[in-house]
Order: C-alpha cells, then sequence, then structure tokens
DNA sequence: AATACGTGGTT
DNA sequence: TAACCAAGTAT
C-alpha cells in the first residue's frame, strides 16, 4: 500500500471520528468527554475503569450506579472490610478487581490524603492501575493528554491505518509508536480522541462482525481498501469449561450468597443423599438462604474433581478472596 | 512471554 | 450449541 493513502487518511480521520463521536457517542455517566455530559468526580471515573476491565458497559452501568451511592469517596470505600467490595461486586468477573479497587482506596486515603493522584506516574502505582487504566483515569478525569491504548483503540488502529483485520496478539511498541503520533498536540482534543477511537471500535468497528456501513471513516480504511483480508493468526480461546476458574467461580457464588460461613465439607463433596437445592436430604442451610443452595448445587453438578476443588479452596484463601474460621468460609 | 483470572451476551 | 469476546493486570 501506498503511504499515500496512509498520510491522508491520518489527515482526515481524526476530524471524521470526533465529529462521528460528538454525534453517537453513548452520554455514559462516566464520561466526561462529551459536551452534555454531566461530569463525574476523578473517583467516579476510576470505579467505572475499574470495572471496565474485561466487563462490557452494559453489564457495568448498574454496579456502577450502586457503588457511586454506597461508596461516594475513596475513603467510604476504605472504610470497609474488603470481603464487602467483592460482595457488592456481584457477577461483574474476576472479583480480584473489586479487591484491588479496595486496596486502591485505602492506598489514596493513606498516601494521598483521600484524593485521586492525577498523574499516570502515580495512578500506576496503586494496585489494580496498569498502563491502560492509569493513561485512562488520567486522561478522562484530570483532562491530560495520554496515549490510551485499549483492545478497541488497537483494533481500530490495525484496520484503519495498518491494514490489518486484528492487532497484533500482544502489543507491540510499533503500535504504541502509532498511537502517540496520532494523538493530537492540543490536551482537549487529544482527551476527545482517545474517547472518540474507543467508542469507534466498541459500537462500530467491532472484532466479529463490524458495521462498516456505518462508519464514519470507511473511505479511509486500509483493511477496507485491501479488501477486508482475514486475520493473520486465530485468537486462541479463553478456556473455561473444566477449569479452575470455572470451579472458582461456582465457590464464589455461593460464598457471595452466604451471610455465616459455610462449612467446608460442603464444597468438597455433596451431602449424603441431597439431590438438589429443594430436594430430598436438603442439607441445613436455613442460615443462607435458598440463594446458598442454588449455588451449591450448581458447584456439585460440575462434578470437579476432588483435588481440583481443594486447590480451587486453597488458591481462594491465598488470594485473600476468601478466608476461613472453625466455622467455614467466608468471603 | 505466556498464563491465570469470572461472567454473560453475541454469533 | 460452542466459541468468541469484552475500556486489563499481575506474575
Amino acid at each position: 500500500m501506498s503511504t499515500e493513502i496512509t498520510d491522508t487518511s491520518r489527515r482526515l480521520a481524526p476530524r471524521l471520528i470526533e465529529d462521528w463521536f460528538l454525534a453517537n457517542g453513548r452520554d455514559l455517566p462516566w464520561r466526561t468527554a462529551l459536551p452534555h455530559s454531566s461530569g463525574c468526580t476523578p473517583w467516579g471515573i476510576m470505579i467505572s475503569e475499574f470495572m471496565l476491565q474485561q466487563t462490557p458497559v452494559i453489564r457495568v452501568l448498574p454496579a456502577w450506579e450502586a457503588w457511586m451511592n454506597r461508596w461516594p469517596t475513596p475513603a467510604d470505600l476504605a472504610a470497609e472490610p474488603a470481603s464487602e467490595a467483592v460482595r457488592a461486586w456481584g457477577r461483574l468477573g474476576y472479583p480480584r478487581r473489586a479487591q484491588r479497587l479496595h486496596a486502591a482506596a485505602v492506598a489514596i486515603v493513606e498516601k494521598h490524603d483521600g484524593a485521586v493522584p492525577d498523574t499516570r506516574e502515580a495512578l500506576q502505582e496503586l494496585p489494580g492501575v496498569g498502563a491502560y487504566t492509569s493513561a485512562a483515569i488520567a486522561a478522562f478525569a484530570f483532562g491530560r493528554r495520554e496515549s490510551v491504548v485499549d483492545t478497541n483503540i488497537r483494533r481500530v488502529h490495525a484496520r484503519l491505518f495498518s491494514g490489518k483485520a486484528l492487532p497484533a496478539p500482544s502489543f507491540t511498541a510499533a503500535e504504541a509508536r502509532l498511537a502517540e503520533e496520532l494523538l493530537p498536540e492540543d490536551r482537549a482534543e487529544s482527551v476527545t480522541w482517545n474517547a472518540a477511537v474507543m467508542e469507534l471500535g466498541a459500537l462500530v468497528c467491532t472484532a466479529r462482525s463490524p458495521k462498516c456501513e456505518e462508519c464514519p471513516v470507511a473511505a479511509q480504511c486500509a483493511w477496507l481498501a485491501a479488501g477486508s483480508p482475514e486475520p493473520e493468526y486465530t485468537p486462541r480461546g479463553q478456556a473455561w469449561h473444566g477449569t479452575d476458574r470455572q470451579v472458582r467461580g461456582a465457590i464464589l457464588a455461593v460464598l457471595r450468597e452466604a451471610g455465616t460461613p459455610v462449612p467446608r465439607e460442603l464444597f468438597l463433596e455433596r451431602p449424603d443423599g441431597w439431590d438438589g437445592p429443594a430436594g430430598t436430604g436438603s442439607p441445613d442451610l436455613s442460615w443462607g438462604g435458598s440463594g446458598v443452595l442454588h449455588h451449591l448445587d450448581a458447584l456439585h453438578r460440575l462434578k470437579a474433581p476432588a483435588e481440583q476443588r481443594e486447590r480451587c479452596l486453597a488458591g481462594l484463601l491465598k488470594d485473600g478472596l476468601a478466608s476461613e474460621s472453625d466455622a467455614g468460609l467466608t468471603l
């Protein structure tokens, strides 16, 4: 491909994408990069960024509202035990994020006088805050000019400018360089650009079935121009069935529901004669409610080997996602 | 560098 | 239905 096409794309794309964003961007409650946004505290933006790590917007929305109401400042969250954060995390997935967000709140209170730090460097010192999240908070909460690169932005760059169906499996130096080159010099513009490209990737330039008919930069797209070639590799799927993650998830589901410690034995084997949540031989879990029985049944239906259950229990304890007393396990 | 880590909607 | 995939981070 000629560099001429690429140069033209780079010159035209920013305005087209930003105009599209202003007209089509979602008015998300944590978004401050849109003119009609209601505004949001840095802490609110930080919560959203944690929740959005690998969890889609649609599922984050209600959880974010609940967290903002319950813990409107870092100090509010830091004042409660981490287990409360994990329980309130609900079914967003990767509960270690709740644990890290709590730890980050504690660090903010202890080292930053309760205020979310406003530089990428300081942010990245916080638990659970990596390259992406530090840049995103610095840009979206504090209006800084940072190169924000998430999976959406990587995909848009790969297609629009590199002519590839998908970005490389891991983030490359070349991608970082490209993102840096593309970032507008003006601070305010750079913030909008980051949000706009991300939104384009989330709504139009999606991974599996991109809506190229709706794309504001279809005419500039190197991938389309090349005839939409197939990916150069096949992404390796995320195994689930039979994995420790599945078993850990099932154990966590029980723990989230339970209001009191759950005896360890109940995780290791199905109680004698018990055939389901409301079935015969029901164990005495009146203290936990029907939700506990339901999730306990789901765990046993996995028929995970004994050593796997032991390993997962030990892992959760080691990770601090569960704790154990004589009475049993709790969050 | 590769792998572990949840959960549920979409294809 | 089985796979794929999502505003990643830590080890």
